[in-house]
DNA sequence: CGAGAAAATGAAAGCGTATTCTATCGAAGG
DNA sequence: CCTTCGATAGAATACGCTTTCATTTTCTCG
């Protein structure tokens, strides 16, 4: 079978010195001559030897890991919008910048954070609203650093990278209003206090006021946020019933779905209706026809969770340790003025 | 500051046990009388213990954690198709349901995996065609259980999940056919001896070869796998000298920008021109006009990735290391007959 | 050339757990 | 009542590394 393990004493026999200088050799600490070194060095890569993460761990109670933490859907199952791909692959690319690995975490209602002390954890990034207050406040206890993205918490000592989700939701119906619509549908995911979608839809509420527009809640559609719930909203937003001419949807998968069903129902966008979506996915460009949008740079947002993080690692102090990053509205082919 | 770290023997201390008592209680292992397991278990609870996993992995020399090693794209970046995230999701949801942690992992071209013995990894996921031969070699010689997904590697002694990539191809191409269609394009990635895109052109080969149509060269179009891949390809296909009336993109992200592109000529489909998918994303079914499409299941992919993986660990044997997932063709609005 | 300083190296002690091996205790058997 | 055995509990050790501290070697300068 394959031979034991390598081991720093195996390197050290090898080049005939001590394992501390060796260690010392591989971390750059201690004062070490440069023949010294040559001959570690070169032992070390006659062996191949990589030093043992677990036992190097062990002592400096410290794990090079960090956790992205993302709440579970029922029956155990991770959320399914392929944003979350963006999210994760700018954490990791900024992680890996700075050593760090990224482990993936899906959290259900009552589990149990133990793993994070057991793998003592170097850090946690949260995503998305923790309803799970006890738990995030153990974790803060235990010292371990935390970054709350897209989180209800509004406590200013807390790490935390957002969106200007506000001024998202009122950008993106300030367009609408500046192309002549009145009557703007909102198809939102569910409204909860401090969350992402309760913020953009303050901001719809704004600009229709600073616009003199009266606010009717009967236009906000409250739906699944996905391809599925913008579609099934559409036979009620399109029914001539409500005067609709213009939907800022939430996000694009419900944006996308919401067309779809529109343009099942023989409504075509935008002639008959407007809409407007959020985050400017890659797949808004192709739609047809391409989807105005809200755009948020999601990559980023992991970039910066990152570097929230290793902020608190380093102990550096932060001016700020909120980061709200900001939108864009991109203007395509799915809003037009009213039709008479 | 935190407290120091509870460690077990605390717990003993505590319960006025010995450690080894304490570290039978919590693995089950030895004998332990029901009285003292309440004790012990009681002490527990009250110090909020969590045994420490590096100090267990020193031991064990296991990590109860896998990585998902995807290579890297130029500049350290990950691969941004958010496919990867359905993947991920499944290998999580799996990885999860057996006590391991997943970590992600991008690979570039030239770096070292010496990060898997490092991290004394229990096993490894190669997602994608894995040109870096000696590396994985290194891997299976040091033991560790690996992986491979839509690899080039046909060695039967390999674990590998793949997808029925020719059948796909055939299966998408037949649907053409059976339409009427002769003059079908083939838009696909890059064509890798022994990858999928090579196996799917395979596919479509064997089905034009069935049918009695000829095979042209130059209907293949090899372009990146990508809506902007697809979108370029547009105008070179839908030009009339080629006399095209079905395109078969490899990935639907492609044909999504295919259409995009094709529509963006006046060329509608699937009037003009029809085009089949391959994937079944979620945004088939949701564009305009439907993409008509070849499923594979990702998420299950990466579930059985987990269960090949585990079947190593656990040591059981297996009747075939080698599982080769289904495909189904998905018929939907972007084909019809070419008109005359 | 020798004393003291600086540089280089090595010995040893943990880090927190699992595990083997030994010791103890109570009960069953003679 | 003593022996023996099974059931439990505890002491000791190893896992591979970092780090402090003492020790040895080399260098510098009076």
């Amino acid at each position: 079978m394959s031979a034991s393990r390598v081991t720093i004493k195996d390197v050290a026999k090898l080049a005939q010195v001590s394992i501390a200088t060796v260690s010392n050799v591989i971390n750059g600490t201690g004062r070490v001559s440069p023949e010294t070194q040559r001959k570690v060095e070169q032992a070390i890569g006659q062996l191949d030897f990589a030093p043992s993460a677990s036992a190097r761990n062990l002592k400096d109670k410290k794990s090079s890991l960090i956790a992205v933490v993302v709440p579970l859907l029922e029956k155990g199952r991770l959320q399914d919008n392929p944003f979350y791909w963006h999210l994760v692959r700018g954490i990791e690319e900024s992680a890996r910048g700075v050593k760090l690995h990224v482990i993936l975490v899906g959290i259900g209602p009552d589990e149990t954070f133990s793993f994070v002390r057991e793998q003592h954890l170097d850090g946690l990034i949260f995503v998305g609203a923790f309803a799970r207050t006890e738990l995030v406040e153990s974790m803060l206890r235990l010292g371990v650093p935390c970054v709350f993205m897209d989180s209800l918490v509004d406590d200013p000592s807390f790490y935390q990278v957002a969106l200007d989700d506000e001024l998202g939701g009122y950008i993106g119906t300030k367009h609408l209003l500046s192309l002549g619509h009145e009557r703007i549908a909102l198809l939102t995911g569910v409204l909860l206090e401090g969350g992402v979608n309760y913020c953009r839809w303050q901001g719809y509420r704004r600009a229709l006021e600073e616009a003199g527009v009266p606010y009717r809640p009967e236009l906000v559609y409250e739906e699944p946020t996905s391809s599925l719930g913008g579609y099934r909203a559409a036979s009620r937003i399109g029914a001539k019933t409500g005067g609709i001419t213009a939907v800022f949807a939430l996000s694009d998968m419900a944006a996308i779905g919401l067309v779809k069903g529109l343009h099942d129902l023989g409504i075509v966008v935008p002639r008959d209706i407007s809409v407007v979506g959020f985050d400017d996915d890659e797949r808004a460009r192709y739609c047809i026809p391409a989807l105005t949008t809200v755009r948020q740079d999601i990559v980023e947002k992991g970039r910066t969770a990152v570097r929230l993080l290793t902020a608190q690692l380093e102990r550096e102090p932060l001016a700020e340790r909120r980061v709200t990053l900001g939108v864009e509205l991109v203007p395509r082919q799915s809003t037009a003025p009213p039709s008479r």
